[in-house]
DNA sequence: TCTTTAAATTGACTTCTCTTAATGTTATCA
DNA sequence: TGATAACATTAAGAGAAGTCAATTTAAAGA
């Protein structure tokens, strides 16, 4: 059940669950992070009476390409994805979501990419009409709108640099650089100086290959060739420790 | 010289001509459209007095990637060029500003990226400091910046989707398609349905080649390919005629 | 007008990534 | 535990874009 179609049931075959009144914002995780960061309780107040809570399962479709813009979401849990697909079904990643990121196109009228669960998801959601009003009225959230928004540019134009310029095996290793910092909530860990990195892999080959602009087959052949390096180890397939952090950023063509 | 270096003066080996008071904001070119149209002529008027004009030669640098973020500018006239350099020298533009686009990062400590004068440029700087703490006051210059980053932020990702996804010809054809559209101020033309349409490209190839994430022998290559299918016709290397829109736009890979 | 220089095109060849297909691994479920 | 299905890796060959070098075109200056 995308995000967008209204007047949804529990039993109409959607694998997401449903809308209730999140009961205490005072104890959300991303609280003092989020969008919400920049209220005071008094307005968290007002915007807690248009908001929703939904849950999806990873894989979930939460909202898709110019259907119309019917919610906002605020990321609480989980990863969520955004992508393009062209005509003929190639598709680019452009980005991933983290709590507390905020979702859909802010003042837009239709949704300009598809978004989709990646791991289970539960989101905040808020009616576009009703939320751009609050909007307006509430600068402090305008202006913290804004800031993720020129988070969300700067990102992609990083990797806009990967994808333009860098060969498979630089953007791969540079994939896995931005991957061990990236934290739950946002968080920049420091980059160690040495010693090894530890991290789940939340993308399938599949994934990671449309977020690389690759295919499935040379994402595999660069991760042969940097354990072949020496740089990093795979167990499972899904989790990887990096055992030389500066080599791996030698690699990865940015320094 | 560049826009963040301060205190420099008109015989110091810059070719851009420096800063006075822009004495009449109600003849700019760009007052009904850019971020000026948010302000009301009181509220112009104090922003006026911390704004310097400058001009660039086609060429110039702008201001630099990594340097300390000294002055914001909106640009008057001209086409400017931002982009990121690779430590070894490879290079990506992640875009293109026309007036009345604004360029800094706001709220930024450094630039992100370098700016350039593509062709003659006329920009009005602000000091940082200073815009900041007018920007903070101003929440209609605030919404007003907001909306262009969105549009910024679609951009980019349009163009994350070409590099990442498309083949050299279909690059070449939507950039062609995007600059047949493109006019100044940032209007939009309406696709034509039939007919030529002709426009002047204001890049070299090696612009374009570090536009479309390709080289400039591939671009020239697919220039070639475009013209033997008679969908362009080009004059002087610069001219370009559409001669057949549709098959412009079925060679792009959109549609 | 002629010369010089810079920019663009073209061709031959190389390299890198994709395609296709087979094999291996992991997780799930009977 | 074994079978199945989904996911991942590996290999070989094809195709697309890059590299290097030569030629052509356009622009600028004498």
């Amino acid at each position: 059940m995308a995000l967008n179609t209204a007047n949804s049931t529990p039993d109409d075959g959607d694998t997401s669950s449903h809308g209730h009144d999140p009961q205490s914002c005072e104890a959300c995780e991303v609280r003092a992070c989020g969008m919400c960061s920049s209220l005071s309780n008094g307005e968290l107040d007002k915007l807690r009476r248009i908001t929703r809570t939904r849950e999806y399962k990873a894989g979930d479709q939460i909202f898709c390409d110019e259907e119309p813009l019917q919610n906002y979401a605020a990321i609480k849990q989980g990863i969520v994805k955004l992508s393009k697909i062209l005509p003929d079904g190639r598709q680019q990643t452009l980005g991933l979501g983290f709590p507390p990121d905020f979702i859909g196109r802010t003042y837009g009228e239709e949704n300009v990419c598809f978004a989709s669960a990646v791991t289970d998801v539960t989101v905040c959601t808020f009616p576009k009409e009703l939320f751009n009003d609050y909007l307006m009225r509430t600068p402090a959230l305008e202006h913290k709108l804004f800031q993720l928004t020129l988070n969300e540019l700067d990102t992609a134009r990083d990797w806009m640099v990967m994808l333009g310029r860098m060969t498979a095996l630089e953007r791969t290793a540079t994939m896995l650089l931005k991957f061990s910092t990236k934290r739950h909530l946002g968080v920049m860990d420091p980059p160690p100086i040495d010693g090894t990195v530890r991290f789940e892999l939340p993308l399938t080959r599949s994934e990671i290959s449309d977020f690389l602009g690759l295919t499935i087959e040379t994402v595999s052949r660069q991760f042969t060739q940097l354990r072949h390096l020496g740089l990093i180890k795979i167990d499972q397939q899904r989790y990887i420790d990096i055992l030389d952090y500066q080599g791996l950023m030698a690699v990865s063509g940015q320094e």
